[in-house]
DNA sequence: GCAAAAGTGTTTTCAATACACCCATGG
DNA sequence: CCATGGGTGTATTGAAAACACTTTTGC
């Protein structure tokens, strides 16, 4: 076996986590070239003695902060150009987190910029990782009309409003209040804390929680 | 970089074909150590002027003779020790094929003993590609219920039983016969082809192709 | 008391399910 | 004519969808 048969992993990872009702995903600024300047996402090179599930969550942890993150694999992209300089091959996660459990001390990662964004808004990005992101909103977009991973991305505390926002921007289109209450509480997935979302405009909204040991099932 | 940033990779792929109504994956008997002897799933290792597509496009034709095969990337295996000599990370795939479209000929491959096997009937087989393959069948589960990924495994005539006995052995649950009918001719992506088939025991089935240029869509 | 957002109930429509009999062919 | 497997219709149930008004809070 010649070295042309061993090859440069990287790992990507799109984080989403749920902000102010919006679903966002956070992206790092390059520092250096190529690309210096373009946003990209997170991820790092595979090393001999980790798995790629471990290396996505070291990375996550070393440069942005973040740890139990909830991860699943997406795509392996291995197009022989994706990387100007030299052949790298990526596999790509997709990352859920409540924004409770975020904690970027920016203090202390001075070197690392990065920044979240609506998946409306999402900025030009260096290499193929608009292609890879576009891949993993596809794939959330996918997953969550059949499953009910949303749990990671949801805090003990949400209101149905805020759930309904949530399943609105990643699928795209508007759903009746009354019906996506409905479902959702006849589902059974979650329950009601008995505390109310005060302190806001309007009427005060139920806070609600996902119920423990609830399984992965099909939802619609 | 140290060399132990550089990784091997195998292509590894779990093909699904329907033979007298059942689902059978293909499997190739090992010749040399380790696991000599044992079943494993067809597969490569990725060299470096070829994507993870191509290397098992490649290897699907030269190891067993199927081209045009439909192909989907279904999950990486990246444990330190899945191979007991040396670190191997495999990307494994599912791959559908009709069965008219098989063209194994073993006279052309002396040395590749290969054989279909019946879901419910697969061997012990070598490495962890037991766990590579449960993971596809599941993945392949998944898929049916909500795509028409199926079309990839039938070839023009087929008849409505035939078809819901592959529903049915992939969900592992019986499904009503008219039911079954009255979704399947309702979703329109199937179309009478005029033609029956004729010659075996009892009332001769009707034969159906699938529509042309119908894109992946929800079924249930 | 008004603006803002949350909460609720009913009707209609359609798909899923359950179920039993007749039909076409081969031998 | 009988054995074998294929094809069909209807009634029931339950979920999805469409739709407008009332309630609770902050200011």
């Amino acid at each position: 076996m010649g070295d042309s048969d061993k090859h440069i992993i990287e790992t990507l990872i799109s984080i989403f986590t749920i902000d102010k009702g919006k679903v966002k995903t956070l992206l790092i600024r390059k520092k250096d070239e190529p690309y210096k300047g373009y946003w990209i996402l997170p991820g790092g090179i595979l090393a001999g003695n980790e798995t790629i599930e471990t290396n996505i969550s070291n990375n996550v942890f070393e440069k942005c902060g973040i740890y139990n993150l909830y991860i699943e694999q997406d795509h392996i992209f291995s197009d022989l150009h994706r990387n100007p300089e030299k052949r790298v091959i990526a596999c790509s996660f997709i990352g859920l987190i409540d924004s409770i459990s975020i904690k970027i001390k920016k203090e202390e990662r001075p070197h690392i910029e990065s920044a979240w964004f609506s998946l409306n808004a999402i900025p030009k990005m260096g290499y193929d990782h608009e292609q890879v992101i576009e891949h993993a909103i596809d794939t959330l977009r996918k997953k969550i009309v059949n499953t009910n991973i949303l749990k990671s991305l949801f805090p003990s505390d949400f209101t149905l409003p805020e759930l309904q926002s949530v399943y609105e921007s990643i699928l795209n289109r508007p759903l009746d209040r009354r019906n996506f209450r409905k479902k959702f509480i006849n589902l059974g997935l979650i329950e009601d804390t008995g505390y109310k979302n005060e302190g806001y405009n309007g009427r005060p909204a139920k806070l609600y929680r996902f119920k423990e040991n609830i399984k992965e099932r099909d939802l619609f």
